[in-house]
RNA sequence: GGGGAUGUGGCGAAAUGGCAGACGCGUAUGCCUUAGGAGCAUAUGUUGCAAGACGUGUGGGUUCAAGUCCCACCAUCCCCA
């Protein structure tokens, strides 16, 4: 069949040979070494940079690496000034704990750990230009995370203007006019002009830590009593014992660093709306953030004194019935009773033992105590019970919480298990009620009554159970009123009412409830709670929607979604409360009590303050150790070590320098910035190679970070931002995440497993570019996917017969076929049109099968004797520069092989004439009742009332219609006409 | 508990509301051959001799037309607590 054409056989496609020698001579020729700033428009394309461990890169790992080398080559050919640089996250945790063990200095780790990975990444060819690597844990990197931590910390956030500013114009401010112009919240301490000046050093050190935008804070952290250490919440159990010791953690307040993220929260969450993001990133971020409208009310406790709450429901204020406090609150010992003193006291000691224990709140039976003492809710002058309880935090809000047990869960709990009254004061959105009746209570006719009334009920052996609006609630009671012979029933869910046989009650305050009980006799302590031990009643006597207020004076009946704001306007009219943002965000924690990480430039003199050091005596660099053993304090391993803690400052004072480092999201947060000038010492980046590489156009990496990462780097840029170092307001314009790869049993590759797939491998059994491509081709770039090694083979197939189509098409020939010149010249423009598209669009697996269908279309042509054709030559030229980016050595070697200039990676990318890519005819589909029953070739410019005369002329077509009538004829312009019958 | 995804052949998957399964893996049969982890050809969702019928996690809905849009549910994965 086949026949020889005697030439001279083509050798076979051997990636070992080439693929080492092209990467030799890519980087002998520095081919991508990138100059700043030239005439061409720039693109800035980056990985999210890696921690290197010793483990080296997966294939899994590559599924990131690939698709962006092939991005920044396609963008070279397009003409941009391509910036693709890597460098290493090489502070943290696992390279300490490896250097801890190994007795030896994480340097040294992170050395061979990053060099491997380089090696590696070259081995796959990826075209960084090394010439800019970073590495975060060297000192003339970190150096500028110290610089802009001090950029922090002498900066505070002006809201008045919503950005940062020196913090010494705040303190002349607070010299001239104190905080009157601050617009302070209710809950922060406010000061005169006079009262600044006389405070002393220290004490204004503590009232600026409430505005710098890193300040040293307390936090709670897990302690080790037996390790003698500060373990992470990942390394708790939910038992609360320590992972490593497996003693009972211990929770205790240490003084921490932290960035006031927070005060950014309104533009981090705002300014997503510029940026090219997935969606549920963007989604993920703003949920992170968390913004809600609240306000803060003022209650007053029978002694006067002010309890300031923070509500994101001010719309239930009236149904407020008692108040919680933590147990740390500092009100607790004076609202508290002689007479509960003691249960007082005992439940405080054992909270503070019990907090040790990490518990998920929702499991635990809530406990709480009264204080015997009393507060008077603002909006309607009700005496309220207040009460101190632990699902109440001190740290969190004010430390004090209006309950509104009708609408909220925990609140519903904790009053109905201390027998707390529960008033309803939202309506059901949807308006239902449920009323029971028992049986033998009613005379009879009632159930005709309510036939006729229109209302839907059943009969269980004499008790009834009726369904029915609340807006019927009246009509409902006055009819049932009227049959009642003794006991009562009830409207429940909305409308709210009980009906006696001799009066009807509104169940709408504390005095009704009072009311309601005492004709009712039961043992219950609330009303609610008679009705919670109904189990016909039991789903809808307590719901947390949003809805329009009942029982709530002025703001009775406004729109569910106005009555929010509309209450906070009416609060502050009444200057019982005020407007205030509420974000679920809390600030940045940045200390870790480790070695491995950027020194915190800051020395505590023996006052008390603390002193930054000037920028001009950075960088502050770790000390130099063989190696380090961890305290038996908690304390960071810096501590020990005397001669690097203690300093004498330039005025002769002595002081000790601050021992915690900064976790490394501080490093990755501006590292984007750095490759735009890495080797700069005078700045951490030059402005104008700032303004002419940033923001980052495209940038890749896993979803794992989807908030913290992206929210800090996004956080430094914005105060960067304002502090004029930076003219952007986002880092990064494209954001793609790619999914996961597993290994082949469908299992996380992991060490621990076993299973792990080393590009090292790939390469040496399949070559370099069969890899690349089997990375793009898996599957959807956003999905995860188990590997499949013969699937990397599947590629090297392609390759091989890409190999022998382009170097000697005429050796296999294959049988005669019809495939014309133009079939294969419009084929060609189409193709380079799809591929990059979809290249574009992150649809690299079909960019891949795009190119394999290319590539056999080519054999269908050198089947029908087009080879060495002009179009043929075209043809293959087009594919080389279509492959160039995915697998760049193949194309180099067959480009080369070809007699074409070097290197085909400076080459332009094709151009596709939309008018050679045009077909003449299309393909109509022919449907009945949907259902495709023939199809046609007509030319492409047919109209549709031929296409439509065409089918109803089909034979095929009217045999599917047969003698029924036709209704309709759907022509869509072709496509296909649907006929209905 | 909160949040984010994803469900399509034996497997990875593709499909601006318009032919479901492109492209590849695997499998089967055959050819070729210097017997090999090479290459080539054909077939390959289920069912049926066929015409056809059925088929995109489940159940509803919108539409001439639904993998795609809407509602409810189920399962799996990831992140945070």
């Amino acid at each position: 069949m086949s026949e020889k054409t005697g030439r001279k056989l083509l050798e076979r496609y051997n990636p070992a040979n080439l693929e080492q020698k092209w990467q030799e001579r890519w980087e002998a020729d520095a081919l991508y070494k990138t100059q700043d700033g030239d005439e061409r428009p720039k693109y800035y394309i980056l990985d999210f940079y890696p921690y290197p461990s010793g483990d080296g890169l997966s294939v899994g790992h590559c599924r990131n690496y690939v698709p962006t080398d092939l991005l920044s080559r396609y963008y070279r050919m397009k003409g941009y000034n391509v910036l693709h640089p890597m460098g290493w996250d090489a502070f943290g945790l696992p390279a300490e704990n490896a250097a801890i063990k190994q007795k030896t200095n994480p340097a040294l780790l992170i050395e061979k750990f990053a060099a491997n990975y380089k090696r590696q990444m070259r081995l796959i060819g990826t075209s960084y230009d090394w010439s800019r690597e970073i590495n975060s844990s060297h000192p003339i990197y970190y150096r500028w995370t110290q610089w802009i931590f001090l950029q922090l910390y002498n900066s505070w956030y002006d809201s008045r203007v919503d950005k940062a500013q020196p913090i010494a114009a705040l303190e002349a401010e607070l010299a001239e006019h104190g905080t009157a112009k601050l617009n302070l919240t209710l809950s922060e301490k406010g000061m005169t002009a006079e009262e600044w000046q006389n405070l002393s050093a220290s004490q204004r050190q503590d009232f600026l830590r409430q505005f710098r935008l890193a300040y040293r804070g307390e936090a709670t952290v897990n302690w080790d009593p037996v390790d003698k250490t500060v373990i992470a919440n990942e390394e708790v159990d939910a038992e609360g014992r320590a992972w490593r010791s497996g003693a009972l953690v211990e929770r205790k307040v240490l003084k921490q660093w932290f960035f006031r993220i927070t005060a950014y929260a309104e533009r981090l969450s705002r300014d997503l709306d510029t940026v090219d993001w997935p969606a549920s990133i963007i989604t993920m971020q703003r949920n992170w953030v968390g913004r809600s409208e609240g306000a803060e009310v003022s209650f007053k406790t029978e002694q006067g004194r002010e309890i300031i709450v923070f509500t994101t429901r001010p719309d239930t204020l009236w149904g407020a019935t008692f108040m919680v406090l933590a147990p740390e609150h500092p009100l607790v010992a004076e609202v508290t009773t002689n007479e509960q003193r003691e249960t007082v006291e005992a439940y405080v000691a054992a909270t503070k033992a019990s907090r040790a224990k990490k518990v998920v709140e929702e499991e635990r039976e809530k406990t709480g105590v009264f204080t015997g003492g009393y507060a008077l809710n603002p909006v309607n002058k009700q005496k309220i019970p207040i009460w101190i309880a632990d699902y109440v935090l001190m740290g969190y809000g004010t430390g004090a919480i209006m309950a509104v047990p009708a609408h909220d869960k925990r609140d519903f709990d904790f009053a109905l298990k201390f027998g707390l009254p529960i008033i309803p004061v939202i309506a059901r959105p949807d308006d239902y009620a449920r009323s029971r009746i028992a049986p033998n209570i009613y005379r009879s006719g009632l159930l005709d009554a309510l036939k006729v009334g229109g209302f839907t009920f059943e009969d269980r052996d004499g008790e009834l159970l009726i369904t029915l609006k609340g807006s019927q609630a009246k009509k409902y009671a006055s009819l049932v009123q009227f049959f009642l012979k003794s006991g009562h029933t009830e409207v429940v869910g909305s409308g709210w009412l009980v009906i006696f046989p001799d009066t009807t009650i509104l169940f709408s305050s504390i005095e009704a409830d009072g009311f309601i009980q005492k004709k009712l006799k039961t043992e219950h302590s609330s009303y609610m709670s008679y009705l919670a031990s109904i189990p016909f009643y039991n789903e809808i006597i307590y719901h947390a929607e949003y809805g329009s207020p009942i029982n709530s004076g002025p703001i009775n009946g406004l729109p569910g979604n106005e009555a929010v704001s509309k209450t906070i306007d009416w609060l502050e009219a009444q200057k019982i409360g005020k407007r205030r943002l509420n974000y679920k965000m809390r600030d940045w924690l940045i200390s870790r009590q480790r070695y491995w990480g950027t020194p915190i430039p800051i020395v505590y003199t023996e006052d008390g303050l603390e002193n930054p050091l000037n920028a001009a005596d950075l960088p502050l660099t770790l000390p130099n150790v063989e190696s380090f053993e961890p305290t038996a304090t908690g304390e960071s391993p810096l501590a020990l070590i005397e001669d690097w803690v203690n300093v004498s400052l330039p005025d002769g004072q002595k002081g000790s320098r601050e021992t915690d480092t900064m976790g490394t999201f501080a490093c990755s947060s501006w590292y984007y910035m750095r490759f735009a000038d890495p080797r700069n010492e005078q700045t951490f980046a030059e402005k104008q190679k700032l303004a002419y590489w940033l923001p980052v156009d495209m940038y890749v990496g896993g979803a794992e970070h989807a908030v913290m990462h992206l929210l800090y780097a996004r956080f430094w840029t914005k105060v960067l931002y304002d502090l004029d170092f930076v003219s952007f307001i986002e880092p990064f314009q494209k954001l793609r995440n790619q999914g996961l790869i597993l290994a082949e049993d469908g299992r996380k590759m992991s060490k621990s497993f076993g299973n792990v797939i080393t590009p090292d491998e790939m390469v040496k059994d399949y070559g370099a570019d069969a890899l690349r491509g089997y990375e793009c081709f898996i599957s959807d770039f956003e999905l995860a996917v188990p590997w499949s090694t013969q699937g990397v083979a599947g590629i090297q197939r392609w390759l091989d017969r890409v190999w022998r189509i382009t170097l000697a098409p005429e050796q296999d020939q294959g049988e005669e076929i019809a495939f014309t010149e133009a079939d294969l010249i419009r084929l060609t423009h189409q193709t380079i049109m799809r591929v990059e598209k979809l290249i574009l669009d992150f649809k690299f697996n079909s960019m891949i099968a795009a190119l394999m269908t290319f590539t056999n279309a080519l054999y269908r042509a050198r089947d029908a004797g087009l080879a060495h054709s002009s179009a043929w030559e075209t043809a293959i030229e087009v594919l080389l520069r279509l492959i160039a980016p995915v697998v760049p050595h193949i194309a180099e070697e067959i480009w080369s092989r070809l007699g074409k200039p070097y290197s085909i990676h400076q080459q332009t990318w094709p151009v596709a004439d939309p008018a050679l890519a045009a077909e003449d005819q299309l393909e109509i589909v022919l449907q009945v009742n949907g259902k495709v029953r023939d199809k046609i070739t007509v030319a492409v410019d047919i109209d549709d009332l031929t296409l439509q005369n065409l089918a109803l002329d089909n034979e095929r077509i009217r045999s599917f219609i047969g003698p029924k009538t036709i209704r309709k004829v759907i022509v869509v312009s072709g496509k296909l006409v649907n006929i209905v019958v």
